[in-house]
DNA sequence: TTCACATGTAAGTAATATATTACACATGGA
DNA sequence: TCCATGTGTAATATATTACTTACATGTGAA
């Protein structure tokens, strides 16, 4: 874990909405469509949210071809788990070239 | 902590220069010019990220006066420990309002 | 063929974050 | 008086993020 890892996935949670989509994630699994409902939200904005959370590796979205052969796109919750302090700041804090 | 809290917190962390100040504000306690330096940053934009580190609750400022007599502002950091992981995220989620 | 429901993106706007330059004021010492 | 060093902010420019509207594609079922 280095410290653009580290901005990456706080940046990907400064967001409530962003934060709502991984509580409804980490309850079930969902396909956009049915995550657009339940979070009341344009697909276009979700696939943005989605975006920052995937590319900061705590959600992953794969296809499905459900019953009646329509194709969905599930996303469900990548587990990690990180104790933030000042310390591990310190540590990741030496790796940050001057220009940031 | 609340998920207000956290997005705010989470957001100060989402900048590599400032993951560096709490790196070298954790070494020791320094006051903004002799940070400025350090960090080979001007002040107007060290102090617009020791704002939101600020609002944040993870850094503190204080004024003392100098053996010079000149005023100066000192910070240091404000300790935390904070286990993330998705159960907290779905805890956080539950109060945040539709709208986000 | 038309509808419902799934996928995805392009284009534009509004708001926020980041960063620079310039200014103002106070103190101690040469 | 002038310089170095400390404080802080206002105004501006640039870049990024957040959000909306509109569009395009494909499938199965009525």
């Amino acid at each position: 874990m280095d410290y653009a890892e580290l901005t990456k996935l706080f940046d990907a949670l400064s967001h409530p909405m962003r934060i709502k989509i991984m509580g409804a994630l980490y309850e079930q699994r969902r396909y956009v469509s049915e995550l657009a409902k339940y979070m009341n939200m344009s697909r276009p904005l979700l696939y943005m949210h989605l975006r920052k959370l995937e590319e900061a590796g705590i959600v992953a979205g794969s296809y499905e071809i459900s019953n009646s052969g329509k194709s969905m796109k599930y996303y469900e919750v990548i587990p990690f788990d990180i104790c933030l302090n000042p310390e591990l700041l310190k540590e990741l804090a030496k790796n940050i070239p001057p220009q940031g």
